[in-house]
Order: C-alpha cells, then sequence, then structure tokens
DNA sequence: AATTGAGACAACCGCCGATAT
DNA sequence: GATATCGGCGGTTGTCTCAAT
C-alpha cells in the first residue's frame, strides 16, 4: 500500500522555483533552521509542497554548495565510489560534500555512464565499469555462474573497487597507479574550511531581479569577503552558472546579500543545520574544527581500505564488513 | 535568422523506512 | 499492532541552453 503523493492538493505550484520563492524560503530557513518541512509552505506562504521546499533547499540553496563543472578528481571518486557503493547517490555525496546527491547523479547519468561504456569498449581505463558494478553485471553473471564462480568474481570486484577507492582517496598512499592532481586543490573531505558561502547560488538566482540592492553598510567584514574570496576561488572552474555573471555584479550582488544569507547555522553549535542533512553528509559540515568522530570513521574506511594484507588468504566475508563497520559509517 | 537535436540539470514522482498517534 | 505522516532517496522526466545545420 503506497502513500498517496504528498501534493495533491490543487493550487500547489510546479516548475522551476522564482527568485523571489528562493528568497522566501532561505529567509525562513535562516530564521527557523531546515526541518519541519510540512511547516515551510505554509509559514512562508509558497505555494510549493514541502517536499520542494526540502529538495530545493537541499539541492540548491544551502551553504557549501559547489556548482559546475566536476573535477578529474571529484569524477574518480564518483566513478570509485559508484563501483564501491552502486548507486547511492547520498553516500557517495557524503563524501563530496561540495556536491549534492542529485548533481551526482546527474553527472552520472549524463556523463560518466558514456565515459564508462567508450572506456570499456575500448578496454581500458578503470578498473570496474561502474555500471555493471552493483547490481547488472552481478546478478547477470549469477546466472551464468556457479555460485562460487560468482562469490570469485564478487571477491575481486571489491578488491579492484577498493583498490580504485583507496586510489582516489588517498592518493599519497597508493601505489601511484592512478595520480591524481585536482585543477583546483579542492580535497573534498580533507579540508573543512572549504566549505563555501550560499551567496552566490543566490546570487546568481537573484540576477537581475534586484537591479539596485541597498548595500547593508555593515556586511563587508573581513570574514564574509574572506569567505566570499575563498568561494570564488574554489568555484573558478564552475562554468555553467558562472559564465553569467560578470565579475563585478558578482561581487556586488555577494555584499548586497551577505547580510541576508549569511548563515550562523553554519556555526557548530547549531544542531538543526547538521539534522537536516544525511548522516554522512553532516560529517562534514562543521567548517571550524575537524569531527572527532568524522575522523574516526574515516579511519575505519582507511582502515578497511588498506586491511587487505591482513584479510588476503582468510575467508573474506564483505558481510561481515558491511554489515558491522557500514552501520558505523552511515 | 530559424530550426533542430543533444546535452545539462532542475524538479517531480513514487517508494521506503522511521516515527508518532 | 495498525495506521498515518514525514523525511529521505533513487529513478525519471521536463525544460532550458547552446551548438550545429
Amino acid at each position: 500500500m503506497g502513500r498517496p503523493p504528498c501534493c495533491v492538493k490543487v493550487g500547489v505550484k510546479k516548475g522551476p522555483w522564482t527568485p523571489e520563492e528562493d528568497i522566501l524560503l532561505v529567509s525562513y530557513i535562516q530564521e527557523h533552521g531546515p526541518g519541519n518541512w510540512k511547516a515551510v509552505p505554509t509559514n512562508t506562504g509558497l505555494l510549493r509542497c514541502s517536499k520542494s521546499c526540502r529538495l530545493r533547499w537541499t539541492n540548491y540553496l544551502r551553504p557549501g554548495i559547489k556548482r559546475g563543472s566536476f573535477t578529474e578528481h571529484e569524477e574518480k571518486m564518483i566513478i570509485d565510489l559508484q563501483a564501491l557503493l552502486g548507486n547511492r547517490w547520498a553516500a557517495i555525496a557524503s563524501y563530496l560534500p561540495q556536491r549534492t546527491d542529485n548533481d551526482i547523479k546527474n553527472y552520472w547519468n549524463t556523463h560518466l555512464k558514456k565515459k564508462l561504456k567508450k572506456l570499456q569498449g575500448s578496454g581500458g581505463g578503470y578498473p570496474r565499469d561502474g555500471l555493471s558494478s552493483s547490481s547488472s553485471s552481478s546478478s547477470t553473471s549469477s546466472h551464468q555462474n556457479s555460485r562460487g564462480q560468482w562469490e570469485r568474481t564478487l571477491q575481486t570486484d571489491i578488491q579492484m573497487a577498493k583498490q580504485a577507492l583507496s586510489d582516489a582517496l588517498f592518493p599519497e598512499k597508493s601505489s601511484g597507479l592512478s595520480e591524481l592532481k585536482p585543477s583546483n586543490g579542492y580535497i573534498s573531505y580533507a579540508k573543512p574550511g572549504s566549505y563555501v558561502s550560499s551567496t552566490e547560488n543566490i546570487a546568481k538566482l537573484l540576477e537581475g531581479w534586484m537591479r539596485n540592492p541597498s548595500k547593508p553598510a555593515s556586511t563587508n567584514s573581513a570574514a564574509t569577503q574572506q569567505s566570499f574570496d575563498n568561494m570564488a576561488g574554489i568555484d573558478s572552474a564552475s562554468s555553467e552558472g558562472t559564465r553569467r555573471m560578470e565579475d563585478k555584479s558578482s561581487i556586488e550582488m555577494s555584499e548586497a546579500f551577505e547580510s541576508l544569507f549569511f548563515f550562523e547555522s553554519l556555526d557548530s553549535s547549531n544542531s538543526d543545520f547538521s539534522q537536516s542533512m544525511s548522516p554522512e553528509a553532516s560529517l562534514f559540515q562543521d567548517e571550524s574544527k575537524p569531527d572527532p568522530n568524522a575522523q574516526g570513521q574515516l579511519s575505519l574506511l582507511e582502515k578497511w581500505l588498506f586491511d587487505d594484507g591482513a584479510n588476503q588468504g582468510k575467508d573474506y566475508q564483505l558481510s561481515d564488513i558491511t554489515l558491522e563497520e557500514n552501520a558505523n559509517f552511515f
């Protein structure tokens, strides 16, 4: 018995969000924090369903989202993580905290699928075809092979995926098979400070909407400017949204909306924001200080990745890892 | 300049698990 | 325990942009 759709109500607006709607939503969340999405349409007057509000926030408006083209490093991480985790985009996104699961899913479907298909056709490239790693290949082979063969195939898959993932996550520890040099110096999990402000996201949206923003006198603090500078540097590779905006107007808009969209909730003391994130993603939320738990979980992952020696030769059971240790990861 | 097709991505839909009643 | 509700996730679709013709 499925649930009825949440938005059967007549009068619920669909389609692209307008800047005005975005402002309403962001203002509300700035005041109340994310969560209790059911109340958002009621309290804001938005003619959107709660789900739509949550999605808009999660995929577009929330702070720290990086837009634009994916770096080589990100791309490889996605491929490797997909091989390891399957189409669990939210889990994959937790390793790329600046990217949303929707973005990663889109990128996979539009770019990487084709790329991997090509690579597979040419017989080179990445060790695993992520397309078939999670289910299709395994299930197909399960029909063709005996159980033992299937298990061996799976073992090989796991080992290869682990190797690929370790290469991507810990290039300094890898065997150097696939040295990656992120073009922008972005290291996803290791630099909590790489989180960026949402101002540019909003500024992009609001371009042309407000031509004469009244510049708040107190918004040009060194901290916020630094934040924007960092963001601009990080996001310099982005093309789609950024190229539509002149640098000057970008800065002006960012300054104009700095006060509106400066999220105190980014502070680690605010738990609402973290609660709105997936457990995985919240690992990366704290800008100011590394999360000891995150460190611990990374260590666990690291341990698993590099624990081959100890486990090789033994009857290695994936389920041992996934059921127990993954329970700690996710 | 107009048309068209492909690519990119924002948004929707339906299902599931967790939780409240 | 049954049911209703909510938030979250993954698959899919719709719309927009841009390059090629």
